[in-house]
DNA sequence: GTCTATAATTAGATAGAC
DNA sequence: GTCTATCTAATTATAGAC
């Protein structure tokens, strides 16, 4: 099983027919902009120049293609940070590559990484699971990393569980606020992401005052 | 204008009728668990005990009621922070606070702070413009203060406004996966994050081997 | 201020011709 | 595979009695 390197097209290149690809592309439309539930299936089918009733003909329901984009959307997130974790290298080489790929993902795929990160309450069970598998697996490669990285000396923090959740936040909300109209690029922003990430887990602590809590629970 | 602490027993202190409490609460649970748009009227009416006629007596509609909601509770935030930067000691030691408080109170109130951070295109144009501008505010106090300590030599950073966003992100992503099954108290998830909030922006700067990234542009 | 009843609209999804 | 036409159900909100 060798590394491949994240797809350069955008998410969805295999998907079936040109048809099923222009749905998907004017769900993420229309679920980025106004969320799953505000979306009707008649505005997807109409970006897709499509009638009300060609959608179904290509998905069973508005949440199997919600599930559809979602698990395509997951595995792109997962391909790229096994592809970090692949490189060679320390941990904090790997995790500066790893953050600078996810929170650059988040911001040029927003539109797709606000549904992937933001709607799975609206997904079907059989959906829900595989991508809650998916999530699992991610947080769990990123900890695995980190733990070795302390294990190795080359990271430093007492909670790593706790750490590996701060590092994901921060590429996740970028797909939150992200906005292309704004000033920064998403290749810088995950550069400058990707150092305050390690200052987090930086092995040279620097000791920041302790400053208001006593007690350390 | 002396600054406040935070009010104690949750964001809606002194809303006007009992019922309308009811109905704030109700909908809190409701737009918590499934989301504005997947609530019905009639849901949140049945958690208040009303008929689904008699939210109209207090709120004019659905959106308005997301409305109120989302002015109290960005209102509270606000309140956290300005208390929090009113601190006397230095930038370090009032980020510290601003940190701890922010991420303990997107955790302990998690159900809210998701409407609050996550509801934001629901809104009515007029909310929309209030709750925008409290949002500015609260960036900006923030960002002030990491200049601050960046002019004063006890904090270090060579992007304060993106370590902002980074800080403000860690607490708000916070009230995504939050939930009070987990094992960490709000408290000590505020004091763990506010360590690494702080160490991204200490400084003493570990200066993280700079890896992949040839040039910064 | 609360209720029952209902108006007005719109949603997701299907039938059946082509 | 795509269309037009439509079914069925659910939604927000209002009317009017109490």
């Amino acid at each position: 099983m060798q590394p491949q390197p994240p797809a350069p097209e955008g998410p969805w290149g295999e998907v079936d027919s040109a048809t099923s690809r222009r749905l998907l592309g004017a769900a993420v439309e229309a679920f980025g902009e106004r969320g799953f539930h505000a979306t009707t299936t008649r505005d997807i089918a109409r970006r897709a120049g499509l009638s009300p009733a060609g959608l179904y003909v290509h998905y069973r329901s508005k949440s199997a293609l919600l599930g559809h984009l979602s698990r395509v959307g997951h595995a792109a997130a997962l391909r790229l940070v096994e592809h970090a974790l692949s490189l060679p290298g320390d941990s904090p080489r790997r995790l500066h590559a790893l953050v600078t790929a996810f929170v650059a993902w988040h911001a040029e795929h927003h539109t797709v990484a606000r549904i992937v990160q933001y709607e799975l309450r609206s997904l079907d069970a059989e959906d829900a699971r595989e991508v809650a598998a998916m999530r699992r697996r991610l947080e769990g490669l990123v900890e695995a990393e980190v733990r070795r990285g302390v294990d190795a000396g080359t990271l430093s923090t007492q909670h790593p569980h706790q750490a590996t959740r701060a590092v994901l936040s921060l590429g996740i909300d970028v797909a939150r606020w992200y906005s292309p109209a704004g000033r920064e690029s998403p290749a810088r922003l995950g550069r400058i992401y990707a150092d305050l990430a390690l200052r987090m887990l930086s092995a040279e602590p620097p000791a920041p005052a302790r400053l208001d809590d006593q007690e350390t629970v």
